[in-house]
DNA sequence: AAATAATACCTCGAAGTTCTATGTATAGTA
DNA sequence: TACTATACATAGAACTTCGAGGTATTATTT
């Protein structure tokens, strides 16, 4: 049993594995393709982010909105690709293995 | 996006929507029905057990083992019945949710 | 017979995560 | 003008899980 799921790093690894977003970006686009499941806060993204970048697994740069806005692009390094597989892994190993124990009861239909 | 996922209630719960167990036994069970995946350790699983009883989803009574040992098997309550309802709900939303990420982003094949 | 492994229960403190709350600031809308 | 949305950020609280340790009995191996 890992220390926690930490399947936002998944999630955002995989956003960003389709092309480079800024912050804000990732929560909306979050919560679109997940039909509404989640909802990240800010106070959670922004750390993950933060780690993220430390790790070397994304690299971010500045630019302007056409809004005028800057916003900060965050983008998927060589490092991050890796990542990304491993946590995909991890994910289908978890998900496999609650479906197996849900699965062997048969009372649950 | 939930505080925690607590997959680990629902483990507990499912396995004693089965048949009641004993702590000892709900580990070791674990691990066999998730394919090896899970191995929850004594410092999760006891706190959670007693924590499933405070919320009075689970009693819990003391039996002699053909050993000769004391063990304490939990059963299910209808509460905990109904916990393991939500739960599962819980995890299929989360699962579906994660599913629906992954899979909107092509490049992951 | 003695040592070790397995069974069976438990708790405490550390580590990790996510949220809430809060802060700053700009742009657009009612 | 006030409110909402956008866009960044951090600090502290709450919660989960683990690691490490403790106690004790039974079974197995040396």
């Amino acid at each position: 049993m890992k220390k926690s799921m930490d399947h936002t790093q998944l999630l955002v690894l995989t956003l960003l594995a389709a092309e480079e977003m800024y912050g804000y970006q990732i929560i909306t686009e979050l919560e679109k393709r997940s039909d509404h499941t989640f909802a990240m806060k800010e106070g959670t993204l922004y750390p993950v982010l933060h780690g993220l970048w430390k790790d070397g697994a994304v690299e971010c740069y500045e630019k302007e909105a056409p809004t005028g806005r800057m916003r900060k692009y965050y983008r998927l390094t060589r490092k991050g690709r890796e990542k990304l597989k491993e946590e995909t892994a991890r994910w289908r190993s978890y998900s496999h293995g609650v479906e197996a124990v849900l699965s062997s009861v048969p009372a649950l239909g």
